[in-house]
DNA sequence: CGCCTCACATGAGGATCGCTCATGACCGCA
DNA sequence: TGCGGTCATGAGCGATCCTCATGTGAGGCG
């Protein structure tokens, strides 16, 4: 009747993978045992943690307990690749999180990096947006994010992040050296959705223009199509340039705002060991990546 | 040879209880149980954790080991007493830190307080300095900690302490109303290690008078000893006066200072489910404790 | 309506684990 | 050298946990 580990794995594992053979696998368990393990916390618990349809969902009980599950797992994760570390350098696997334009701008030549640096540590993207993102970190679903201009705290900034225009190529401002936010005003502005709105918003109020977007997009690639069907124009910051199709230009702001992108891991938690690693590896290096567009 | 929640609490309990036989008898397990379940983990992760001298240290290893150790401990024992909840009131014991006259003069109320509304809640009472404190809500050492002027962040406040002249019931300034930081100037000024050194320096240069304390006393009954000896004045938040003995009195300062009290979990971690109810309780009250003097 | 399939539960059996009891080894101390 | 305190070790046994095989129930389809 007594709480387990592998209970726990299993607990969070079946949520995570979406079913009790999905977590079998990666368990490297059968599905009996999974099933056995989960069967085993609720009797111990004395209530049921997980709702039996396809995917599971946890049951009320379930998402209360599922952040300390997911902390007791994590923990004993990194005591495990804790003492897996060979010759000083870390091991283990990781779950990294962070927004959309910085998993396609600025992670391809990080995690290279790492891949060098830390032959050891296994990396696991998971894309997804920024306040999203911070509680995943919070929760202990990820090892590792890159937040954007989080509060103060531990971890590294990687990357200071300028905001630039998104013009049709044949756009005329779109031969300028840098473009004023006020001169956006002829064209409809098109909103990226998914955090950045904070600094567009920022952005417009510094050069005293009203803000008023006329479509709110999420999905990036439709945000390009639809700038360069001369839809309207919009405002990203420059690590979106990665994401640059044909026929479309970005022009730096003369209002000149940035956004912090920091590496850390979570915060109040003790951090994963590779974390530390890599993001005491990060502060001894400079700036990977300069904020060109 | 796999990692095991039993070998991590026994991990701990030896640390925390200074030796196998104190953690054997915590844990109600045999004092043999405990050696095994701590060899089976240095086997398991290949290196000791522990020197085996009285008492018993951690090694460099352990010490890394430890945090996480204690994290996973910490969040079963949450999920442990998450499932003990009984018709909604939460059940579990708890580790708090406080300050010394937290302790003293804020905590006997507010425990009695507790015990009423949380019957099913123990609490075990941690003395320390104020930075010792935080430092042990964060690594796990405590659940629930009363913290001073700590950073935004969730927790309660549950007393504005403010600070008041300590002098000898004969002083020339005894039976005044209140007291101005510059009429303290003629006495030699014994300064209370523990915290409280930052609001002091403060109240002086409000007052725009020199700084320059005589002694430096740590132990609070050794100060008030000395005030009362005559050998000179001191400046203690209200709730010290809890510990005030016979022929000394506290004066209010004109400058007024005052140091606020949070009551508060671990940054980060999810909280013990007794602490978040705790917490929430406090919120609904209003400060428990006027800040008399 | 019956059958199939997918997904999870259940039961039996066997290896492993983790505990206790008894005892051994080591250290500081007189 | 002997003694008490503290931790380690080994044997033995009950509990646990995993796997294999099979049961059950829901949903899709002819």
């Amino acid at each position: 009747m007594n709480l387990n580990l592998s209970q726990l794995r299993a607990f969070v594992a079946v949520l995570d993978e979406g079913g009790f053979g999905a977590a079998a696998e990666t368990l490297h368990i059968s599905q009996s045992a999974v099933s056995h393990a989960v069967a085993a916390l609720e009797r111990g618990l004395g209530s049921a943690v997980l709702t039996r349809q396809a995917p599971p969902r946890p049951t009320a009980f379930g998402e209360r307990v599922l952040p300390h599950a997911r902390a007791a797992v994590a923990a004993a994760t990194a005591i495990r690749d804790l003492a897996d570390e060979r010759d000083g350098r870390p091991g283990g696997s990781l779950r990294l999180a962070a927004p959309t334009t910085v998993c396609q701008g600025l992670l391809p030549g990080l995690m290279t990096q790492w891949r060098a640096d830390f032959p050891r540590v296994g990396v696991t993207l998971f894309e997804g947006e920024d306040e999203e993102i911070a509680g995943w970190l919070g929760d202990g679903t990820v090892d590792l994010a890159v937040l954007v201009d989080p509060p103060p705290g531990p971890g590294v900034t990687i990357a200071r992040d300028r905001f630039h225009a998104l013009l049709p190529a044949d756009h005329p401002l779109a031969g300028e050296p840098a473009v004023d936010v006020a001169d956006l005003a002829d064209d409809a502005f098109l909103l990226s959705l998914g955090g950045c709105e904070r600094h567009i918003r920022e952005l417009y109020r510094r050069a005293g223009v009203p803000f008023d977007p006329t479509h709110r997009i999420r999905d990036m690639g439709t945000l390009m199509a639809m700038v360069r069907a001369g839809i309207g124009v919009s405002i990203l910051p420059a690590l979106a340039g990665a994401m640059l199709v044909p026929r479309l230009v970005m022009v730096p702001l003369i209002q000149e705002i940035t956004r912090r992108l920091v590496l850390t891991g979570p915060p109040g938690h003790p951090w994963h060991p590779a974390v530390t690693a890599i993001v005491d590896a990060a502060s001894a290096r400079p700036d990977h990546v300069p904020p060109g567009g």
